[in-house]
Order: structure tokens, then sequence, then C-alpha cells
DNA sequence: GAGTTTGAAACT
DNA sequence: CAGTTTCAAACTC
């Protein structure tokens, strides 16, 4: 509408209250919780105290707007909503070198929005995404049922009538401001953290609940009747599932793929995105990509959606299944994909369970006469021990840092990550498969959960106990040394004591790392080669890395609270 | 795309 | 603070 700002590309991506200039000297100055308010904040009070409370042009219902004397009431929060982790992350070092975390780490400085990234369609690893727009018609999006304005951004090709949340409206959105900081002092930032919902009729398990759109669990604040939004219950997995892959339609293909329903690969490329990755994905078979696609999402939830336990079964049985998928001979995953391995929520609804739509005649990796099943065992496993090492470390660091001395333990912990020769590892065991996992391979597998014999994984019931004992001892570890709790929403929160947010980025992280190598690993071996056979090989796994990374992003455009920057710096470095 | 439902925000 | 109204998004058809 007529918000467009002319003036250079980012102007558009500035916030309002000059948000990106500020929140450097915000994020410089807020080491620890309870820090002082932002700057931006500060400057948007002085501003309302300032403000001339004239009669203005203001329709009746601005007009309506009290604005008494600004009380100096500042949330005693970070400012999570806007940038989860610019607080947090500078001032907490990472105690463990490991590998390349600072290159991942450091761009978190940079200023960046959840929303500017938004505006900016030439990110999102060159998927363009649109802003939401927002549908204002009474509020003149000064109000917070305003998205836009809620989330500190100027309107922006929205669809709103009568729209001051601009640039040209400024003085009006600062009084604004102003009245909403009376109301709420936390109205910007840290909402979803600081309010619980109120929902009744939803299960708090729709868009409706704040709650669940923030892609947390309500918490004991929420004032909620028949809550469903709590960890472990599996219709709260099934929904924050179909949320997080944003697309009815992707879940429906993901489970056509599986039913069988899509019938042999056609050449026919999907519709995920025409426009960058035609040119890569167009010899690949249909079914295929949604499979890979199915997967990637399927380990992406995991990922990224917080819960108290990292599972490192529910980590390792995906991933290693897409990497079955999309790298091996089919079928030969070493956790059969369909059966019971799977949670509920994604299994196949009726037809033979074990059918994931793919024949076993006609599924052909290119790279299966390359990797062999134990290499993507190793490197599952590989992956799920990077994993849980940091689950394991940063926990200890944050410990440290916060006064609690156990230094030695902590640098017996960074041990861990000083194999510095991981990357290199990681791709003699695409190049040479004779040198995957020899350091400490027995007992490895043993912890993993693999057969040594006969290379095989152990029984999904042996399994589960070990990955729950292990998970177990990790939230033991973790715990506060008073009370082992019960129920799932306390330890939610003894959890989040710890910085839970720090320490799913941080095993996020690692475990792309590790798989970016992994696939470069692949990429390299494609190219070395030269053929045409093999530089589709090539290309094939670039295009899965980049689908990787762009379904990340899309995933995290969608969860306020997730870091992105880490995304982009995967795709970046790529 | 129109109409309905929903729950937060705004207000009394 | 409770109750009501307004609002815009989510959802349904």
């Amino acid at each position: 509408m007529e918000q467009r700002e002319g003036a250079g590309e980012a102007a558009p991506m500035m916030r309002q209250l000059d948000f990106a200039a500020n929140f450097t000297a915000a994020a410089a100055n807020a080491n620890v919780k309870g820090n002082s308010q932002p700057k931006w904040l500060e400057e948007a009070n002085s501003q309302h105290a300032s403000a001339v409370l004239g009669p203005q042009s203001a329709p009746r219902q601005l007009a309506r707007t009290k604005f008494p004397p600004r009380k100096m009431v500042m949330p005693p929060k970070s400012p999570h909503r806007e940038l989860p982790q610019m607080a947090e992350q500078p001032q907490s070092p990472p105690v463990a070198p490991v590998h390349a975390p600072k290159l991942a780490l450091q761009p978190l400085l940079k200023m960046e929005s959840p929303k500017s990234r938004e505006h900016n369609p030439e990110q999102n690893g060159g998927t363009p995404k649109k802003q939401k727009q927002c549908r204002c018609k009474n509020s003149r999006c000064l109000k917070l049922y305003c998205e836009c304005f809620a989330n500190g951004v100027y309107c922006d090709g929205c669809n709103c009538v009568n729209c001051y949340n601009t640039k040209e409206k400024e003085a009006d959105r600062k009084e604004a401001i102003g009245a909403v900081l009376e109301r709420k002092p936390d109205a910007f930032y840290g909402a979803e953290q600081s309010r619980g919902c109120n929902c009744k009729r939803t299960g708090c398990l729709k868009k409706y609940c704040e709650c669940f759109q923030a892609n947390i669990p309500c918490s004991d604040k929420c004032k909620c009747v028949d809550c469903k939004n709590f960890e472990g219950c599996e219709e709260r997995k099934a929904r924050l599932y179909h949320h997080s892959a944003d697309s009815v339609a992707f879940i429906q293909q993901a489970n056509a793929a599986i039913n069988g329903a899509i019938g042999p690969p056609s050449k026919k490329k999907v519709a995920f995105d025409e426009t960058s990755r035609g040119k890569i994905t167009k010899w690949l078979p249909e079914s295929h990509q949604v499979l890979v696609e199915y997967y990637l999402h399927f380990l992406l939830f995991y990922f990224l959606t917080p819960s108290t336990s990292f599972s490192s079964l529910l980590l390792l049985f995906p991933l290693s299944n897409l990497l079955h998928v999309a790298f091996m001979k089919t079928p030969e995953p070493c956790f059969s994909p369909g059966t019971s391995y799977l949670p509920s929520f994604v299994q196949p609804s009726k037809p033979d369970p074990t059918n994931l739509g793919f024949s076993k005649s006609l599924y052909r990796s290119p790279l299966s006469g390359i990797l062999r099943l134990q290499h993507v065992n190793d490197f599952c496993k590989h992956l799920v021990e990077v994993s849980t090492e940091a689950a394991k470390t940063l926990p200890e660091e944050r410990k440290m840092i916060n006064g609690g001395i156990d230094v030695n333990r902590a640098a017996t912990l960074c041990g861990h990550y000083e194999d510095s020769n991981d990357h290199q590892n990681q791709q003699n065991a695409v190049e040479f498969p004779e040198n995957t996992g020899n350091r400490d391979r027995a007992s490895l597998r043993e912890s993993d959960g693999y057969d040594i014999q006969n290379g095989r994984p152990l029984s999904p019931g042996t399994l589960a106990l070990m990955c729950d004992e292990r998970d177990a001892a990790f939230m033991a570890d973790n715990a506060p040394s008073t009370v082992a709790e019960s129920d799932t929403r306390t330890n939610s929160e003894s959890a989040s004591a710890l910085g839970p947010d720090q320490l799913y980025v941080e095993q996020e992280r690692l475990v792309l790392t590790k798989l970016r190598c992994f696939l470069n690993g692949l990429i390299t071996c494609g190219s070395i080669e030269g053929n045409e056979f093999n530089q589709k090989v090539s290309q094939w796994t670039h295009h899965l890395w980049l689908q990787f990374c762009v379904g990340a992003l899309q995933k995290r455009e969608k969860s306020r609270k997730s870091p992105r920057l880490l995304w982009s710096k995967c795709v970046a470095g790529d």
C-alpha cells in the first residue's frame, strides 16, 4: 500500500524504532538475563514521554488510546522475541573448541530481525519469501492486532487500509507504541514467554494459540482449558509436524509417497521450487524427491522442535533412513522405514506400512555403488554422537559461566571436541570407506546400537532402551540437583533454565556441519570422477543440501523464537 | 473468496 | 479485575 519505502533496498527492512541500529548496543549490553531494557525501547519510551499529545487528526479509535505519564517499568527479560540468541550468544563463548563454532556464531552479531529477513526475498537460500502481510482495516496498524506492528516492523506491501504503520507516520506510530508499552511493557518482546495463552476450545493445538504458534509448549502461566500443547503429547507432535512443514500438500505428497500412491518414478520434476532448483532437480525421479524432502523435513522437525530431551533415537532413525533413501540402494535401510520406528503421526495410515512408495526394483540411488551401508551407519551414529556431546557440553559450559566451577569436568568434556580432523575423517569415510570409524569403533558401535559382527542395527527395542538410557543420563546430568521432576512441563522449565535454545542451536549447528561435510564429500567424490553419472551425483548431493537449508530456513521463519542466521551461514558457507 | 470461529487486545 | 466488544488471523466450506 502506501508503505513502500523508496530509500534504498535496506529501507523496507528497517524495523521501527531503529531496531537494527540499537540492537547492537542492546546485544552488547545484554550480558545477563534481566538486563536493562534495549535501547530501542528506551528510545521509544522517551519519545513517548516527550510526545506531543495533540488533538491530531487521529481517528476516533486512536484518540481513545490513553497516553498517561510513562512509567519506567522495564520488562525483566531479554529480547527473545526479536533475536533469541542475540543476548546470549556473545557472552557465552563456547567452552569446547568444536568445529568452526565461531564461524557459525559470529554472524549472529549482525543485526537482522526475523521480519527483516522476510522482507528480503533474496535471502532464505534464494527462495523468495514475502513478509507476512497484514490486512488490518480498523486499527490503522497501530494496535497489537496488527501483526506487523506487534512484530516491530513497518507494513510493507500489506493489504491494510489506512495504514499508519509507516515511516511517514512515524510520530503516530511512536505514540501508539508508547500507548502499547504503557499497557504492556513487554508488548514488543518476550511476549510468548511472559504471557500464557488462554485458549478454551482449540486444545492449544491451533495457530490461534500463541504458544502453539510460537512452537513452545504451554506453561504454568497459561490459563488454557484442555491443553494438549505439552511435551510428549502425540497429538501435539502431529500438529506441530503439520505446522512446521507448513504445507498440508507437502504432507499429503509425502504420505502419498509413503503409501505408494505416486507410482513409478517419473522424470517429472516436483514443484517445490521451480525457479532456482529446476535445473538441478529435473532429472530426479519425482518419488525420490518427495521422499528426500519428506525425510529432510521430518528430520528438521526433530532438529528444530524444542523438546526437553534431544532424543538420539529420534535423530538416528530418520537420519539414517534419509541417507539410505537418498544415497543407498533401496531398500536396505538399517532401520526399516514405515514401521514402528517412525512416530505414529508420520506413519502411513492405511496400506502396507512397509511400502514406502518406491519400488525395490525401481529405486536405485545414483550413489548406490559408492556408498555402503556401513558408511551411512557410521555417519549417522557419528552425528548422534556429535549431538549428544553437544547436549552434554553446553549445560556444563553454562554451569561454569554461572559460577559452578566444575572446570575439570568441563575440560574433560571439551576433549571430545578436540578431534579437529573430524571433517577430514568424514570425507575419508566417503572416499575411503575402509578408513571409516577406525577410532573406538567397537565402543561406538556398541553404544550406538550396532551389531559389530554383522553390521546390522540392534533391535529397535534394544536401541530404544539404550537411547532412553542415554537421554535419561543426559537429563539427570543437567537437571538441578534437587528433585527429578516427573511432570513434563516442569521438566521443560528446568531445562529452559539451562538455555535450551542455545543448546539446540549448538547441537543443530554441529550436526549440520557434519552433515554438510558429508555431503561435500559426496560432491567432491562426484566431481573428481568427472563423468556424467558422477556429476549428477554431485549435483544431487548439492541439491540435497540446498533443500535441507532452504527447508530449515523456512521452518525458522515460522518459528519466531528460533535463530535463523545459523542457517544462512550454513547456506553461505556452502 | 466468503463466512465462521477463535482468542488476544482493547475497552468499560 | 471481570465482563464485553473489537479486531484480525485462522479456519472451514
